[in-house]
RNA sequence: GGCGACGUGGCCAAGCGGUAAGGCAGGGGCCUGCAAAGCCCUCACCCCCAGUUCGAAUCUGGGCGUCGCCU
């Protein structure tokens, strides 16, 4: 899985935090160059979640698009399957002479496609080791179950914060699979890029992208989301373990459940999206293999032509 | 006009003489199979002025402002 993929052109992936205008570069990109595009984000995996993850609608893709509804929102999906499925992408695509256009937000998706992120073999997302060790961490705490961890491998547990169950769990996960977290941890220092690749970021003042994000949110109320999310509640919605963490869903079953009242969710939704959109900028700013473009003014028509000048260079 | 209450960071809010809790929002950061998740770090000199005091956000006087009630 860490030997490098031979493609005739190079994947271009665009990045950036949402609502800065990916989706429409990318499709306008896509059109231009007779590509496709492959959507890496963590949400738009599932079926039935359309307004509030901001999926483009089928009758508005010009495109080929992969990635977008292959999932059911009660299912488990990883970054290792993303891995998977990107990856056959990319070289199915490039077979057929055209180019993949990975699209995204989700930074851990963009890199397990990207990058040499080893995940092991096999669909394991609800193993009983991580059953039996958050039940700890529920009964007796996260500090009881992280010196656990230290007993058995110190190593990994100072790399751990005590608070983050998370990872210790998925570090005991780990030893049950004869591994250790530090160790792999350590393997991480640089970016080891095993697919060809260029990179656009679209980055837009945080302040714009914020006030954008707020007149977003309306519109998907507008547009139906609490009825979307209505339906998915007829369907389960419930039994999932990740598509019910999505924002602007959570919040709008809260307030069907009468936690909170339409408006106090829609303002929650918008909160959240601000916090995501930071910790996006965080994790992109740091890769500088980016070539960054100024979204500020949203004109896409504009963006492109920068976008593709890069690409040219 | 009279009476009463209040005035602490962007918001909410503790403190009631000993050198500014906490929450939210904001900012920074981490991240290798739940990632739109999870986790860490960070942010004030207390409306203004004058006093009392070794020392005041905390007490006194005045000013300004807000709210409530009354005429």
């Amino acid at each position: 899985m860490d030997a490098p993929l031979a493609l005739q052109q190079p994947v271009i992936c665009i990045v950036g935090p949402t609502a800065t205008g990916k989706t429409l570069l990318a499709q306008n990109l896509a059109q231009r160059i007779d590509g496709e595009v492959i959507s890496a984000d963590s949400m738009q995996i599932y079926r039935g979640m359309d307004i509030g993850t901001g999926k483009i609608p089928l009758d508005q893709r010009t495109v080929p698009y992969h990635g977008l509804d292959i999932c059911d929102p009660g299912a488990a999906y990883s970054a290792a399957l993303f891995q998977d499925l990107a990856r056959r992408c990319f070289i199915d695509i490039d077979a057929r002479g055209k180019r993949s256009i990975v699209c995204g937000g989700t930074g851990l998706y963009v890199r397990a496609a990207i990058d040499a992120y080893e995940f092991p073999q096999g669909d394991q997302i609800e193993n009983p080791v991580r059953t039996t060790y958050a039940r700890i961490a529920q009964e007796r705490g996260n500090l009881a179950l992280w010196q656990m961890l230290k007993a058995q491998d110190s190593a990994s547990a100072a790399l751990i914060h005590p608070n983050n169950t998370r990872r210790v769990i998925r570090a005991f996960e780990l030893i049950a699979e004869g591994k250790c977290y530090a160790q792999v941890h350590a393997g991480l220092s640089e970016m080891k890029q095993v697919v060809p690749a260029v990179f656009i970021g679209l980055s837009c003042n945080t302040a714009l992208l914020n006030q954008r994000i707020d007149a977003r949110v309306d519109t998907m109320i507008e547009e139906g989301l609490v009825d979307e999310v209505k339906g998915l509640l007829d369907q389960g919605f419930r039994a999932g373990i990740t598509a019910p963490q999505a924002i602007g869903y959570k919040e709008i079953v809260a307030a069907l459940e009468g936690e909170l009242s339409l408006d106090e969710a829609i303002e929650r939704i918008k909160i959240a999206t601000h916090r995501y959109g930071k910790r996006q900028r965080t994790w992109f700013r740091k890769d500088n293999r980016i070539t960054w473009l100024c979204a500020d003014s949203q004109e896409s028509e504009q963006l492109m032509h920068q976008a593709y000048a890069e690409l040219l260079q």
